[in-house]
RNA sequence: GGAGGGGUUCCCGAGUGGCCAAAGGGAUCAGACUGUAAAUCUGACGGCUCAGCCUUCGGUGGUUCGAAUCCACCCCCCUCCA
């Protein structure tokens, strides 16, 4: 192995290296990034994308951060989205063949990623792409010959491939193109660099292997960890519904961000904050000096609203927060609602219901069971309490659910 | 084509004729407490005109006073053999 001399590089450089490196699980190969950040040049950084799925949450951004550090050193990012790849389906082993997206929708949901990730990158340095620009143009005869590029036992050594195999379940053979044309995206795009979460190294270094053979110089990997869901266990994901939405309300946002345990903070600074990692050091020093770890929520908090949305926002997310839970104010954007009555009158399970503020009577009396309703701040102990028509009050189950409602 | 295993309430998963709206765990929600929508503890967790009633255990149809549980057919998933 020819180690570098790290005394070689310009404190410039090194710099630039550390940045790169923050946070990443690997960088692979080191050597060979920098070699290309030696010359100077602007590096082309590609990430792919679902193309189904243009809800981003924090999770995703944890790669887009990244994608931003090397726009601000230079670099220009090319963000693809793999509409070819997702007639495939990542194989995960039980997700079956998805239903292909129209031309439109694949647009759409562009669309939906632009106005999103444009919020933390720089619109004049990316490039967006989709690789059905390519892979249609490829025929058969050319999807042969990519795919005797690559043989099995290589294929087998993924691991989620391995364990079916292995424990006799079914791979089926379209899944094999999926690695297969992922890297055939580095190599339609020379992309210098690529980015992905751990779950991608495989398919990563299918890209290094296949540009090899098509005559280019492999792409320098970069793997990121997944981020930890609000639950700080499984992987963060909507269908898990243990995410945050980046286009979230800015209290709703906030409130999340406190919601996660005081273990799991660090990580989410780790991981999302573009605070230095010397500043968030002096963070858990103050912890144990005995501050409250809830001031220093409030700071990911805050600098992740304002990222979202703005500074202002972010200060007013924080106030309305301390005002609401530490104070037990009301919310000052409580949804009005007017609901008809039959006779002049409306008990308060069904009003419940039907202003949205439980799914069902049934929760509705269950809720003021446990004495989590409250009619203008005032709990409600009697199940069977009539709302007269012509009345307007503020209805609460428990610390979140607000609704203003008018009886007509 | 053959043999076998399985489909239970949001998820996992018990339950082989009445004691089953269905154990247990997870998720979720609420209450208490607090330093926060952290942690911890307690409770709730199908629906309704709510001490009662109604609808659920892949689907349809049977047997029975009574079925998630038994029978028939059908649909779907998995494993092994070919």
């Amino acid at each position: 192995m020819t180690e570098v001399s790290q005394e070689a590089l310009s404190p410039e450089l090194q710099e630039h290296l550390a940045q790169i490196k923050r946070g990443a699980e690997e960088v692979l190969v080191e050597e060979e990034l920098i070699e290309k950040l030696k010359t100077g040049r602007s590096l082309r950084i590609k990430a792919g994308f679902d193309p189904t799925a243009p809800d981003l949450h924090l999770g995703h951004t944890v790669l887009i951060n990244k994608l931003r550090q090397f726009q601000e050193l230079g670099h220009e990012v090319l963000f693809l989205i793999g509409d070819f790849t997702g007639m495939i389906g990542d194989p995960t082993g039980k997700s079956a063949t998805r239903p292909p997206l129209t031309r439109d929708d694949v647009i759409e949901n562009a669309k939906t990623y632009e106005q999103q990730i444009f919020k933390i990158l720089d619109p004049e340095k990316t490039l967006v792409m989709f690789n059905s620009s390519w892979m249609n143009e490829m025929n058969s005869a050319e999807l042969i010959q990519l795919a005797a590029k690559y043989n099995v036992a290589r294929m087998l050594e993924r691991d989620d491939f391995n364990k079916r195999y292995k424990s006799g379940q079914s791979i089926a053979i379209h899944e094999f193109l999926y690695p297969l044309i992922q890297g055939y995206d580095s190599v339609a795009m020379k992309a210098d660099v690529e980015i992905g979460g751990t779950d991608q190294k495989f398919n990563l270094l299918v890209g290094r292997e296949l540009q090899k053979h098509f005559g280019q110089p492999p792409q320098t990997v970069v793997i990121l960890p997944i981020l930890e869901g609000l639950d700080g266990v499984q992987k963060m994901s909507k269908s898990l519904n243990n995410y945050i939405g980046i286009s979230e309300a800015p209290d709703e946002m906030f409130g999340k961000i406190m919601s996660i345990s005081d273990d799991l903070m660090w990580r989410y600074f780790e991981l999302l904050s573009f605070r230095p990692l010397s500043e968030i050091e002096a963070f858990k020093t103050e912890i144990e000096e005995g501050k409250n770890p809830r001031d220093i929520k409030f700071l990911l908090g805050e600098e992740i609203v304002a990222r979202f949305h703005s500074q202002v926002e972010a200060t007013q997310a924080r106030e309305n927060f301390i005002a609401r839970f530490q104070k037990g104010a009301m919310p000052d954007d409580i949804p009005e609602k007017e609901l008809a009555t039959q006779d002049g009158k409306l008990a308060i399970a069904n009003l419940l219901q039907q202003a949205g503020l439980t799914q069902s009577t049934s929760e509705a009396l269950r809720m003021i069971k446990q004495g989590a309703v409250k009619i203008d701040g005032e709990k409600v102990s009697d199940n069977k309490l009539e709302i007269v028509a012509g009345s307007t009050h503020v209805f609460q189950v428990g610390k979140r659910r607000f609704a203003k409602v008018t009886l007509k």
